[in-house]
DNA sequence: CAGAATCCCTGGGGATACTG
DNA sequence: CAGTATCCCCAGGGATTCTG
């Protein structure tokens, strides 16, 4: 922990300051929480992260409860962010096949992490 | 079976846990973002990880932006689900202390892998 | 099938002021 | 100092219907 000078409103004031590895983490944590907000975007990517590949309709089912309109929604943010390739095949009726990035398949070392965390919270929250 | 506390649909609920198979994981994963819910536990998380110890006034000043109402509901929060410790000191005007219990230390793993992450992605879309 | 269009609603947060 | 108490706002989502 550090400490520095700023000024501010005319008068100088002491502002501590986190180490610069914490304060790196943070702005890393800050973009995967952005990257990866709401509510549905971590399903999406650990369902697609165990099929290779899901057309829409195969990812709404199985992703239990959520609704089109959302789905649609949370592909396109991960599309922005190159988290999701969408493929156009032009078939009859036309279909669409979701799959992640390298980029995308590389956030597997953080649900990892989620993962296994919560599995040992649910064993020490049991014991008490 | 197990509770956890939620917040979901405006109240705080209980949640139960039950043991599972093969899905633990992904459970795991909604474990975690159940428990760091909302904008700012991972940098309260963060914070208090490498200060070792903070009062109330000290962990404002330190998370920019952040209004008191807010900070007091997610130290409850955090500390409902043992991550984080209050502890009162006897002194003139009260003080009072947090700090992360072993289990919010515990966090740093998935921290510092979201930390990683971030910071590899932006280098990666900076190429773009 | 793959979404877009609508409508609606709530709850998470922000800003500010107040209290023991 | 360490929080409550209020008031307010809007964007994230839900449910449903429509279209190319």
């Amino acid at each position: 922990m550090v400490t520095i000078f700023v000024k501010r409103e005319g008068m100088t004031k002491k502002k501590s300051l986190l180490t610069e590895g914490c304060l790196q983490y943070i702005v890393g944590v800050k973009d995967v929480q952005d990257v990866m907000s709401g509510k549905w975007k971590y399903r999406i990517v650990a369902a697609l992260y165990y099929t290779e590949k899901m057309r829409f309709m195969e990812l709404k089912n199985h992703i239990s409860g959520i609704a089109p309109k959302v789905l649609s929604s949370e592909l396109k943010d991960l599309e922005m962010n190159h988290l999701v390739k969408r493929t156009v095949c032009d078939t009859k009726p036309i279909t669409v096949e979701y799959e992640l990035t390298e980029l995308g398949k590389s956030l597997n070392g953080i649900i990892e992490a989620m993962g296994v965390w919560g599995i040992k919270y649910r064993k020490s929250v049991l014991k008490k």
